[in-house]
DNA sequence: CAAACATTTAAACATGTGTTTATATGTTTT
DNA sequence: AAAACATATAAACACATGTTTAAATGTTTG
């Protein structure tokens, strides 16, 4: 327990690593990347295909992605498909979604 | 209108809006004035004080939080107390949390 | 084994941004 | 109205980081 007088976030430890996980979704470039992962897994070359963005720059945000443990990798032949490592990601977009409160139709992220 | 066969979040608008909310929860200083926010409402002076920050600084991340619509200020005398604009942000960072909590078994990372 | 494909790595470049410092605005009290 | 206090603004600086380009690694197929 920590002893100063601070809330229960402010252990500096969680902290700095929940502002890791934010910053890393504080990309529009990168967030667009997680969001394509979210419904269903997704190679590295579809990705790049679909958004338009060259694979080296793909491969190198889903390396900071899945250090950070937001996504994983599993390959399958010479593909490796990536997808959320748990549900919290999507918790944590879909309450930032709604914090926008933008018109959004979310039929396939459940 | 998207004209792209783009799932339920890549209308481009929402996720730059949404990555800029991110981003701003993405330093470690300013999220530590947001979770000083959080519990209650809490003057600048007091937040740059218990953090150990200059009231500039202080102020300088408020107002990119306040026009970001994560945190609101109310004057009362000379003193502007923030507090969370509403509760998707306390959700939002309770379920980053959680994610950060996660005992970490699954090692089974490609 | 070699060729073709998918992804990764590394370095150079450009840009964005958090922090500091100094100054200004606004509010209350005497 | 002036002084004291609380917060805000602006510019300069230092640092971090997203992007591009080129080369390398790993995997499958002929």
């Amino acid at each position: 327990m920590p002893s100063n007088t601070a809330g229960p976030y402010d252990s500096e430890d969680t902290v700095v690593h929940v502002a890791d996980l934010f910053r890393l979704l504080g990309d529009p470039t990168r967030l667009r990347i997680v969001l394509r992962c979210l419904s269903k897994p997704i190679c590295v070359g579809d990705i790049a295909e679909q958004l338009g963005l060259s694979p080296p720059l793909v491969s190198h945000h889903l390396r900071l992605l899945k250090g950070a443990r937001i996504l994983r990798g599993q390959r399958d032949g010479k593909k490796i498909y990536y997808s959320a490592l748990d549900d919290h990601i999507r918790c944590v977009i879909d309450d930032m979604v709604a914090h926008v409160g933008e018109p959004l139709d979310c039929e396939e992220l459940g």
